[in-house]
DNA sequence: AGTGCCCTTTGGTATATACCAAATAATCTA
DNA sequence: TAGATTATTTGGTATATACCAAAGGGCACT
């Protein structure tokens, strides 16, 4: 767009900021300065559109931003309100996610969404090196910081090496299940990070509009000697993701999985 | 927004999806059965409102959503465009990815931005390891794939140890120039990745609108021996970005640098 | 052939208005 | 008091209209 920030449109506005980016900018502020706090709800459109003087298009408009860059999230019929902090997520670590954001001071629940056998398509065994069709244990659970959600995740396990797997809690660590009734635990990951726009089922579970965007990340996790065992793809709220990894460019280390990092 | 598809304006539709989205979708199934290719311009906001028999306000609405999700960027007063594909960038081997970039097939360039000496403020100090106010080289540069902007990076180098580093080409790869002159390569990396809203001069560089949010990745880098050398932070359009990695949660491997992954 | 000007197209902004359906609050009823 | 009913609030969608400023093409003049 090569925003040109000297236009504006049939009001005067001596800034030259569209004024929808001002409002936004104001409360984004008062966000910032703490004077709203997370989960405080923001004025209705209406009310806004009241208080700056500009129509109800206007207001809205500025909520959308707000949205867009997720300092705020909106509840259908019942208002806008401010989201809360991110999460921090280190994928080097993978053991531990769920774990350590459960025992530190993030309240993370997760609800169950389904849970099911089947077999393998063509991805998802290509992806656990196994033949097509051969069975899977599927399930999906939404991870949520008390009713804001912040993720989704599907993950995919080779059934015959996981027997009886859905008769557990679904809403523990995946890893401890792993770790503690069949003795697997996760010594390799390959994972993609990418920014997509969300599917209209996941919006729903997510609380956000179909038009958003959001982070999804796919990894492969694999034990000891190398093997995948499962396959996990997490769709993110965007706000709410922050991911870091700790990486090893050594040559030596490197060569140990040279070709093994893509695929 | 707990989406629920079966309402619509003051116009009646039989499927329930909002006009726009179903609009975007034609659009965006175009482009995927190559009906439409990368940068082909499209229909402007006024002849799709004709085309769909919609007002120009609905039109619009759905090219705001395909440029949300990153598959049509715009391009002010002049139209807008199909998008580009993704990059792959493999953040455990930082070594290569503008080198291996630019013998591939995408075409990827560089404009240097800016660059010049100045001093360490409190983060970036902190961040390299290195007193607040110390010598640092700092330069921004602009990638991209012909006139369609990809990402751009900011880089801090220590002064100290890379004298005379803006006499070299900035436009070429910062880990060769590092190698080739100063006999220095990157061992380790700390990496941060988060989606935010971009800023206004951000926003200029990549020719987006300033409501829209972007990928943030930040790095530091490290030399055999564990010590910082170089901070870059990264902003890339979203719909170009994609991160994959490969995590060894092996717990030798943990234990080398446990406590140092986080900062 | 090149320069400057005008007109059209285009995306960006903004207002005013209208209706819908879900959620909530207020009220009434058994 | 508990349950059902009603009115209000709210975000979501959609239209119609208006003006602005930059980009691009065409045209006249030099």
């Amino acid at each position: 767009m090569l925003k040109d920030q000297s236009r504006s449109g049939t009001q005067s506005d001596l800034s030259g900021r569209p004024r929808f980016l001002q409002i936004a900018d104001e409360i984004r502020a008062n966000v910032e300065n703490k004077t709203l706090k997370m989960h405080d709800i923001l004025p209705s459109e209406r009310i806004l559109s009241e208080q700056y003087g500009v129509s109800r298009m206007t207001a809205r408009r500025a909520m959308e931003a707000l949205e867009t860059e997720g300092l705020v999230y909106s509840a259908d019929r019942r208002g806008r309100f401010v989201s809360p902090a991110r999460l921090q997520y280190n994928v080097s670590n993978m053991i531990s996610f769920v774990s350590t954001a459960q025992s530190n001071d993030v309240d993370l629940k997760i609800d169950l969404v389904n849970a099911f056998e089947t077999t393998a398509d063509a991805r998802v065994a290509a992806l656990l090196e196994q033949p097509e069709g051969c069975g899977i244990t599927q399930y999906t659970r939404l991870f949520h910081t008390g009713a804001h959600p912040t993720f989704i995740e599907t993950e995919y396990l080779i059934s015959a090496h996981f027997p009886d797997f859905l008769k557990h809690d679904l809403r523990r660590s995946t890893t401890k299940i792993l770790k503690e009734n069949y003795g697997v635990s996760a010594a390799t990951g390959d994972i993609v990070i990418r920014m997509r726009r969300v599917h209209t089922n996941e919006a729903d579970l997510l609380s956000i509009a179909t038009s958003h965007t959001v982070i999804e990340l796919e990894q492969v996790i694999r034990d000891e000697a190398g093997v995948p065992f499962c396959f996990g793809c997490q769709v993110w709220r965007g706000e709410m993701a922050e991911f870091s990894a700790h990486a090893i460019v050594n040559d030596n280390v490197r060569a140990m999985y040279e070709g093994d990092v893509r695929r």
